[in-house]
DNA sequence: TAAGTATATAAGCATATGATTATATGATAC
DNA sequence: GTATCATATAATCATATGCTTATATACTTA
């Protein structure tokens, strides 16, 4: 978390997608594959794969590999640290 | 804050993008007109509006003129609300 | 090894985004 | 009134984004 701005933009980028948004929210149940994703999103695979990929270089999700199947888990932890950075900041106020 | 899921979307598209990012950072240390926030970002003064057009639909930020100069300030309530439904939906994990 | 299943990646294309320049609006001072 | 200052908006354009279709990769099973 050293460039807590860039992180933070990448969070946003994350987020700032329906599609993407309701993947996490779907996650945030509980991990899930692709072909699960694709079904609860009625979205294309490549789509879903897509965003996912997005998702994965913000850090908002992790992906485990098992047989074919690829599971995908909110990055709780990570997240949650970042929300918590953030609201830090936006609570710092009135300096000048 | 009817559609948590539309305005987290919009909040990710209002901090997923730098020069934004940067007109919060500025604005959560206090109020600023336009002019003082094209000089901190050295950006364009049609660019710094129109990004400050973009935060104040996403709420984040909230205008308030004085004279021939306009004022913004983060809306630091709202912002914070919103930032805690997100870490409360990020907390309920392993439901299924 | 070949076939099948799950996922990822590439290529193409339409739309969205963000910058620039030019112009419009709105308030104040003269 | 006109001139000026601060800000907003419009028009334009290059780049980014997100979808589609097609194809590639990886694992499993026969």
């Amino acid at each position: 978390m050293s460039d807590l701005c860039g992180e933070i933009e990448k969070f946003g980028k994350g987020i700032g997608n329906a599609a993407r948004y309701r993947i996490i929210e779907a996650l945030v149940r509980g991990r899930k594959t692709v072909g699960e994703l694709v079904k609860i999103l009625k979205m294309s695979q490549p789509a879903v794969s897509q965003h996912l990929k997005t998702l994965k270089s913000c850090n908002l999700v992790v992906d485990e590999k098992s047989g074919k199947e690829v599971f995908y888990r909110v990055n709780t932890e990570y997240t949650l640290k970042l929300l918590e950075s953030l609201v830090r900041d936006m609570s710092k106020r009135k300096k000048s």
